[in-house]
DNA sequence: TAAACATATGAATATGTGTTCATATGTTAA
DNA sequence: TTAACATATGAACACATATTCATATGTTTA
């Protein structure tokens, strides 16, 4: 995969409602997936399917606790982009 | 809209092979939509439609002079952004 | 004004994608 | 080891969307 489909599959992971709420929650914190279910009020299903598409596009990671999975943000440049186009949308 | 859906249009917009094409081909300068089809290879009619998704979105700007239309990035933070991202990818 | 050029747009189609449902896998506690 | 808990996953469906085709609109030149 070249340089441009990396970059339109980390804008792509990130243009979804529940992806981007996802991102957003963990920013904040990790989470394990229960709580992300209950934050976003929405399935359990749903969340797993969205936190992987998350987690191949290099965005999050996972670790395991026991019978819970951890998420968090794979590295501190996500959170520079998510926040820089926060600032973009908040001055139009 | 609230900020998160905004957020999230920008992501969406971006999220595409076409359009991000499109936006770095502005980032170098701006383009006619002839010679945007010319350097994307694509038929003018995909160009336009997609022209105008990133325009909606608030991504780009567009000036006509006589019989031709230049579009323009729409403000300085696409660039920033659209360059994170790039960073991002290179270093995984 | 008519013709040529440049761009925009609506409809149709094909492909992609998010959620749900059912169920599987992994882990701990009894 | 069985039951309970936590998460992951495959299939199906509904909806979104990118491109094409045909054509419309806008602008200049002859």
């Amino acid at each position: 995969m070249n340089g441009l489909d990396k970059s339109v599959n980390i804008f792509k992971a990130l243009g979804d409602n529940t992806r981007l709420k996802i991102v957003e929650s963990l920013i904040n914190q990790d989470a394990n997936v229960n709580s992300l279910v209950i934050m976003l009020g929405m399935t359990q299903s749903a969340i797993s399917h969205q936190l992987k598409i998350l987690k191949l596009n290099g965005i999050i990671k996972s670790e395991r606790k026991g019978k819970e999975v951890y998420y968090s943000l794979d590295d501190s440049h996500i959170e520079t982009i998510v926040k820089s186009v926060i600032e973009h949308t908040s001055h139009n």
